[in-house]
DNA sequence: CGTTCAGTTGACTAAGGTCAATTCCCGTGG
DNA sequence: CCACGGGAATTGACCTTAGTCAACTGAACG
């Protein structure tokens, strides 16, 4: 996991942020938060895939969102709102977490400055990527926000199973499968 | 000014923020921000309404945010990242707002955690929007959307022309008018 | 009174959804 | 090595929602 953190952290700051985690596995399938429990912590992710998931009363699903290595996973909004998050975290493939409880995680954020900037950074990119997805399923139709996909995640559609990559564009899986048939030829 | 900003600092900090703003009216129909220029300031408002805009090559026009009082304006993820910005900020009816040059912000952020964890409370606040709009127009049919518009925004139909309402909630006002008359009725 | 511009209405079109019937792919057991 | 079972993907026929375009209404203002 030290390998992986040297990607987001100087040196001297990763044994103390070591220190507060702990490192899990998680299964393909596996939730890391479930929708309708209040989250009480966030992971980084050192291999695998997540997606976040939304399940509505009729029971469709969407994917609002995908997480691959070196990325954090979290709930926020509900997190910090202490509130039930409204969508679940699922595992796509096993992987390797590193799980931090926020309670441990506010207590560096009171006392460290470096700290504060450091979450600062990350939620910051949480609303740049927002802000994108927002401006994509306002301004494009479902053809260009599929190849949007095929840019921004490159390699994923082979990770990842059709019927999901349809419900992250907001489409039907039959509607994803035309759309492709369309560009091939 | 001094009034509305005791409802989003203390009074402590009040005077510090004032020194490294101005005081600016913008008129109904100009703009903060003009998309394609690479913004450097962000403005909270004391008075008046604005919206964010994006144009696309077409020229249809596309509302993704509407800013009361005591909200902040700000092009923020491209001013960070030094990039024109993608939308124009307009002001929608005369404005009064203080306006804070990013390198006079950044000033106090380096010296004093208390002016980070306030940013990051602020960008916090803009994730949990984007979060909710993303899921809105993900799960929801326009009129769903419309209907969750009044209640979030109560008066707003009154202060906000129909087209714009619109071209926030991503339908046409052809379509809009006809949610509105089958509401009605 | 006319002009203007937002809003409404109607007729038609297009994008995407729905439902049901295959087909494809891949793992498992014989 | 082959057969088959099951989930994923594809395809077709039809439906629904929202978009488009054009005509009309109505209020606001000089």
């Amino acid at each position: 996991m030290k390998e992986e953190l040297k990607k987001i952290l100087p040196e001297n700051r990763i044994d103390e942020f070591l220190s507060i985690g702990r490192i899990k596995s998680i299964d393909a399938l596996d939730y890391f938060i479930r929708a309708g429990e209040v989250p009480n912590k966030i992971a980084f992710v050192g291999s695998g895939l997540f997606r976040y998931v939304y399940i509505n009363e009729k029971g469709d699903e969407f994917t609002k969102g995908i997480i691959v290595e070196n990325f954090f996973l979290s709930s926020y909004s509900a997190m910090i709102m202490g509130k039930p998050s409204y969508f679940s975290i699922e595992a796509l493939e096993d992987s390797q977490v590193l799980e931090v409880l926020w309670t441990d995680l506010t207590q560096l954020l009171d006392n460290d400055i470096f700290w504060v900037k450091f979450l600062l950074k990350f939620i910051e990119k949480g609303f740049i990527i927002k802000e994108k997805r927002e401006r994509d399923l306002l301004l494009l139709d479902a053809e260009m926000r599929y190849k949007n996909f095929l840019t921004e995640f490159p390699g994923m559609d082979q990770r990842i199973k059709q019927g999901i990559i349809a419900s992250y564009l907001g489409i039907k899986p039959e509607t994803l499968s035309r759309i492709r048939r369309k560009i091939v030829f």
